[in-house]
DNA sequence: ATCATGTTCTT
DNA sequence: AGAACATGA
């Protein structure tokens, strides 16, 4: 590459300049334009909710001044088309290289490929590098050099790969700035007025930005770490990395945590140190974890939407804008559910171990479809995060060949003397409790009224009762499991007897396909036949799959040069998809101001939108404005999901594509033993 | 030691 | 729920 050379260094969820390869790469080509693209509306009803733009905002800062330190500054721009403004920054600084680095998410799967192809066809030397796992997904396989189905064995390769990942890189001393003169940045908008007050608070606990990130780090390892495995399972303890809202902006390589932490390892593993040991390999696990998350979002684009057993989308969920109403503001009875909500509600942070408990409770007893908990997560967690949360809500659906089981109900009052024996949690975040005795704390229903009454609680009134009994949460998932298994039946059977052959009539199973869309349709707009016709509209496209991408050639694995694995991978990622285009938009968006409605107002998707009939505005005046004040913060706006642009990946409803796949390679699957079983006594 | 019972973990 | 592990008489 000739010294005069100028490379535009593309920055996305890689906010750092440490270990960063295509910054490295473009340092090392010659002049850098590094380019930041906010472009909230390719993430369809995904956009990063408030708490994560408020990280971005000042990450994005941080990185500004790291770069202006070393010689160039961050451009940002303002699009609707990042591909599009790709092309502008080329043109307005004479740039003939583009470099990147990888994401997982289906989004940018398919954003980046176009990426290529378009600037490819401009005569700009694309490069694109792993900057974001310890291996890309297609470079770990199973003896059969197929994709792994479950973490276990997942995670398991990883450790013992022939090769070690990557050694973190250094940053650079100092960085060529190409010519932005004629490159001016766009303003970029991350809050709005009314989320200011709000937003003013997170910056009591957090510090966004790469060097913060590896401050964090430090401060984890040579801290909390040891005692990681010992303290894990307290709801509310300091002893977590609180590294995933800086992982998941990349402002911290994981390979650097990756590596630092393995160094701890051999270290207390020669002083014979049990326990630290194990800490290292229980933190190093949820790094795999994560990890996983992009595996399985590589293999299975979709699966941030659909279940990866396809017998769950026969899955009755409870459509019940009032219970999804009580989870979100913490008020469902149970007292380590709701302490949980009103953490998330007012810090956008849980406890891992409490978004289990409330998720968990969210999808067994509630019985209120996945999807919705994960966008409510995904618009309030401050490490909201696709990959990951997609993993998690599968896990918790016992969606995963290696999930929970369905049938199972965790009791929250077991629970919450688990991981909160003293009920220190459930005081600090529900006040109205705070005077009852711990005998009590995690189930105030059974207390005796002398105790209530002392306490100052009237259940139902100041504190609400159950708003499902355990019990009868049972009853109702046993009814609807063999509902389910039902319903997968006859649709097989469908299937069998040709009538749902091919790209056939989709009326039979749509109803059943996606009942979390349906319903949520019915309640915006109830007359409405539920069965699109536009579902099938793109059958041929297939989902980038690890097999495929090692079919196209044998590569040495050691390559530095990661383009090719890269061009393989994504060689069949759908290629003419429209991003932007949201088939059933019109139809979800029924009754929201034209104003609101509008794509080019600021992100759409956090705007008070209602969940439908039973957060109809005139029903409830008081609470129904989706945002209130509470604990100095404003209420998070839940906005329901969009139908999906999954529908771009799969062309087959019925389960004969991956997911079906997953249950072959699956066939000992205990949950699919069981559920069986459910389905005949049932 | 053996067999009970209890505890923890499952992505 | 069930395995794998721990504790204890």
């Amino acid at each position: 590459m000739s010294g005069g050379a100028c490379s535009i260094v593309w920055f996305r969820r890689d906010l750092r300049v440490e270990d960063n390869p295509a910054l490295a790469a473009g340092v090392r080509a010659g002049a850098v334009v590094a380019v930041f693209i906010w472009a909230p509306e390719e993430e369809g009803h995904f956009c990063p909710g408030r708490v994560s733009r408020w990280w971005l905002k000042h990450s994005l800062a941080h990185l500004d001044s790291s770069l202006r330190s070393l010689g160039t500054c961050l451009v940002t721009k303002r699009s609707t088309d990042s591909v599009s403004s790709l092309l502008e920054v080329v043109k307005s600084t004479g740039a003939t290289q583009l470099f990147f680095n990888h994401l997982y998410d289906p989004i940018s799967l398919v954003r980046d490929h176009r990426a290529k192809e378009v600037l490819a066809a401009h005569g700009i030397a694309v490069r694109s590098f792993n900057a974001d796992l310890l291996y890309e997904p297609w470079n770990v396989n199973d003896d059969q050099g197929g994709p792994f189905t479950t973490f276990a064995a997942f995670w398991e390769k990883c450790l013992s790969m022939p090769y070690d990942p990557e050694a973190p890189l250094l940053p650079p001393k100092r960085i060529i700035s190409g010519n932005v003169s004629t490159c001016p940045s766009d303003r970029l908008v991350f809050e709005d007025e009314s989320e200011k007050g709000s937003n003013a608070l997170l910056a009591r606990a957090w510090s966004p930005g790469w060097s913060n990130a590896d401050k964090a780090l430090t401060a984890f390892i040579t801290g909390p770490l040891i005692e990681y495995s010992k303290n894990r399972r307290k709801a509310d303890s300091a002893t977590t990395s609180f590294l995933s809202p800086h992982l998941h902006f990349g402002e911290v390589s994981v390979r650097k945590v990756f590596n630092l932490v393995r160094n701890k390892q051999f270290l207390w593993a020669n002083e014979g140190n049990k326990a630290g040991e194990e800490s290292v390999n229980l933190f190093l696990k949820s790094i795999g974890l994560r990890e996983y998350s992009r595996y399985l979002s590589f293999n299975h684009p979709y699966s941030h939407e659909r279940p990866l057993l396809g017998h769950l989308k026969f899955f009755p969920w409870v459509v019940d804008g009032g219970y999804f109403k009580a989870w979100r503001q913490g008020r469902t009875g149970y007292p380590l559910v709701d302490a949980g909500m009103r953490e998330l509600w007012a810090t956008g942070w849980l406890h891992d171990r409490i978004r289990v408990v409330v998720s968990s409770f969210f999808v067994k007893v509630l019985q209120l479809p996945w999807r919705w908990g994960m966008k409510y997560f995904w618009d309030t967690l401050l490490d909201a995060d696709l990959e990951s949360d997609a993993l998690g809500w599968q896990y918790i659906s016992g969606t995963l060949p290696d999930g929970r089981e369905f049938d199972r109900i965790d009791n929250p009052q077991f629970e919450g003397y688990k991981f909160d024996p003293h009920g220190e949690y459930v005081r600090r975040w529900l006040p109205e409790l705070a005077r009852l005795p711990t005998d009590w704390i995690h189930h105030p229903w059974n207390a005796p009224e002398s105790v209530l009454q002392a306490a100052g609680i009237e259940l139902g009134s100041n504190y609400p009762l159950p708003i499902v009994g355990i019990d009868a949460a049972k009853a109702r998932l046993q009814e609807a499991l063999s509902r389910m298994w039902q319903q997968e039946a006859s649709s097989r059977a469908a299937i069998e007897n040709g009538t749902e052959e091919g790209l056939g009539d989709s009326s039979e199973s749509a109803p059943f396909a996606f009942p979390q869309d349906t319903q949520m349709e019915e309640n915006l707009e109830p007359a409405r036949n539920n069965a699109p016709a536009t579902t099938r509209r793109y059958e041929d496209q297939m989902v980038p799959s690890m097999t495929s991408s090692l079919v196209g050639g044998e590569q040495e694995e050691t390559s530095s040069d990661l383009r090719t694995f890269a061009e393989h991978s994504r060689a069949e990622v759908p290629r003419n998809v429209n991003i932007n285009q949201e088939p059933r938009r019109d139809t979800l968006n029924q009754g929201i101001p034209q104003t609101v409605r509008n794509n080019n107002t600021f992100p759409q998707f956090n705007f008070p939108m209602g969940v439908g009939n039973a957060e109809d505005s005139t029903a409830e005046s008081s609470t129904s404005s989706s945002r209130r004040e509470r604990d100095g913060g404003v209420v998070p706006v839940w906005s329901p999901p969009a139908p999906s642009y999954s529908e771009q990946f799969i062309g087959d409803e019925n389960g004969i594509g991956a997911s079906s796949s997953y249950l072959q390679r699956h066939p000992q699957s205990h949950q699919i033993v069981n559920w069986r079983h459910l389905s005949q006594t049932g």
